[in-house]
DNA sequence: GTGAAAATACTCCATTCGGAGCATTGGCAT
DNA sequence: ATGCCAATGCTCCGAATGGAGTATTTTCAC
């Protein structure tokens, strides 16, 4: 069987730290092995515990006096990016789901959960999900409907607009604001040799002035 | 005691299909109202359904000759946007997943699942929640984490760079790659007021050409 | 109702850009 | 080997841009 899940809680009301703490007690899957009622403690008081009772989980308010969770999170994940951290907190709104989550939070967990399923969501963790209350799961998908992804291009995938290398280059200093002099100069390139790769650009992109360009680039990824 | 739940299913695999609605009998919960080979066909057939054989749930295949699960899930939210759609397959790579939250999918199971998890996914669902398999959900914190969010400016905000309304309208034109008097004719204004304009956005912004100004409008959301 | 800020409009001038055409070189593929 | 294409460089010309300065009208807050 595997071992217990070490827990850590921070969480600032001291009612419901403790009555977290009663009823996992109730669990043999887990077990609290640290409780702090600001994520300043927590962050001082984690160093000097044992590993063996380092926390795999976190349980983490979001609403805290001094660091708050989400920065409690970005420090915890920074010293030890092997803790799991799991949101715990009444509040729902969209930008504070996406910031824990680009703080480093696993799982998002809404303060009315039940304990057992607080448990069941530290077992999913473990098994490589990302547990979320039900609310926080759809609204998840509405933010990444609404988010910008970065897509990488691989190294050999063909650009757009079948540009050459060399004009990707000389778009990215169009982009900057750059006239075809400062272009050259800073590629070794004469001026005119420049004008040549943009004319070629323009044609390829379908484009007729820098500005529109930069757009286009901007709305293609190429910067 | 709540209705069953209506499914659709778009397969290509016929083997898979027929085992899918086979386990399906054995669910009390579930009814399996529409299944089809393809993205293509589901939509053809939709129409014809009556409303109370409609799937208010669709399990749908990524990958499918003609239009692929993506596509098809993009068609099915446009025309019935109350129907849920759960992504069914074997791929995980996080372009598919994106562009599938993106087309509407509220689900994203694995075809390892066995068909219990799959029913309970779909009660989840009825229920507000967006299942996905753990491996799933870790990898949309992956996405999300890589995720430029665009925040939404409330009205009144003030814009960046002290950019007037009128200014911004301008900046518009200009990433379309309009001249000053395209712009003008455009906003029925003369050119010369359009410079003008121009002129204090470059001074706000601290740009200095059309298509650097373009670029920080990108970087920074105004378009 | 007064003052400040924004929107409107214009002039002059030097620089830059965009379009067209042309030429040479070097590398890569068939 | 040969032919194609990317990369390089150039000329000429007209259109558009960017910078500076000035002025009138509108609008909105205090």
């Amino acid at each position: 069987m595997d071992k217990k899940i070490t827990i850590g809680i921070a969480e600032d009301q001291s009612a419901l730290r403790r009555r977290l703490i009663e009823h996992f007690r109730f669990f043999d899957e887990v077990d609290v092995t640290i409780a702090c009622e600001s994520g300043d403690a927590l962050l001082e008081r984690l160093p000097a515990l044992p590993e063996s009772r380092f926390p795999v989980v976190i349980l983490m308010d979001i609403e805290m006096p001094g660091s708050n969770g989400i920065e409690t999170t970005h420090r915890v994940k920074e010293h030890y990016p092997q803790t799991d951290i799991i949101m715990f907190t009444v509040f729902e709104d969209d930008d504070r789901i996406f910031d824990a989550i680009q703080a480093g939070a696993s799982g998002y967990l809404l303060k009315d959960e039940p304990v057992d399923v607080i448990v069941q969501a530290m077992k999913e963790l473990r098994e490589g999900g990302a547990p979320m209350s039900a609310l926080i799961a759809r609204k998840m998908l509405g933010i990444m409907r609404r988010a910008q992804l970065e897509r990488q291009r691989p190294d050999d995938a063909e650009l757009p607009f079948n540009l050459s290398a060399r004009e990707l280059e000389i778009i990215q200093q169009i982009v900057q604001g750059k006239t075809n002099a400062e272009i050259g100069e800073a590629m070794f390139l004469s001026p005119f040799t420049v004008k040549t790769h943009i004319k070629n650009i323009y044609r390829k992109m379908h484009v007729g002035s820098r500005a529109e360009a930069a757009s286009l680039a901007y709305k293609r990824n190429l910067v």
